[in-house]
DNA sequence: TATTGTTATACTCTATAACTATA
DNA sequence: TATAGTTATAGAGTATAACAATA
């Protein structure tokens, strides 16, 4: 049996010691913050992903686009749908190959991404307002270091 | 119609540019690779985080975990069951107040979590590998700055 | 009335596996 | 046989809401 607590200080050093919870609870932040953002556009944080993909790689078909957001093939599937019925990309064919797609963003589709790309933009200059401008370069090419053995 | 696609290099620039998605791609490297560190002691990201905060905080009740933690209440009850069966935790009773527990980690709880400590100091090795001592020192300061606007 | 813990439920995200049509 | 896309299903992880016991 314990006596009454009084109210003291929870700490969590423990897990601070670790680059990882970190991490993990800065991109927690950021993921709902970046949500937040891209709502307004109709964009989840996947989608706004592949649409970017999409516009930089013009005629990717379904699975490079897979291996290029490290998920499945079967995700693509409801990813392309969703931006296919909002007219921001369309599944266009290919000449010799009736099994891909040739993805490309609508002119509707390089409007929105123009307007995302500055939404995201606005969202980091929120998140990181903590951080100098440098420190914002530092803490991306560190995180763009991070590896798992190969 | 598309001409057949002559094999091009996919490219990410249009989000690499952003920290977020960098962090993103690094915390899942991390918690892919924790994960598997932790399963060999049974444990898994959540109940690990769990464990340090008793460990660290002895008596905390379940409401102020949940606080520690940032998830719910509910939560919490499912993460400490699991804590108790493995028998690395014990609900406690306070004196004074029998709607709360004072959760406290059995003998066996701290010895797991001193393995469980240098497994992860050990995961952390090798997948900031590519990071020198200094620049994780680093990467944990400035993601420990990077907070929601309150 | 407010707090603590609990349960049931639902939602999001993602992976797995089996299938089809094409190559 | 292998690849591209699809569908159905299942599993984490977490949140929401309603509730009982206690304060």
């Amino acid at each position: 049996m314990k006596k009454p607590l009084e109210t003291k200080e929870i700490t969590d050093r423990n897990l601070r010691q670790f680059v990882g919870y970190n991490m993990k609870r800065a991109f927690l932040a950021v993921r709902e913050d970046l949500a937040q953002h891209l709502e307004a556009l109709g964009l989840r944080m996947t989608s706004f992903s592949a649409l970017a993909v999409i516009i930089e790689n013009p005629d990717i078909s379904q699975s490079r686009l897979a291996e290029a957001l490290k998920i499945e093939r079967s995700g693509v599937v409801v990813l392309v749908d969703e931006l296919e019925s909002a007219d921001l990309i369309e599944r266009g064919r290919v000449e010799g190959d009736r099994r891909q797609y040739a993805l490309r963003a609508t002119p509707a589709g390089e409007a929105r991404w123009q307007a995302a790309e500055k939404a995201v933009q606005a969202h980091e200059d929120g998140i990181f307002a903590a951080l100098t401008a440098e420190e914002r370069r530092t803490l991306k090419a560190l995180l763009g270091r991070v590896r798992r053995a190969t």
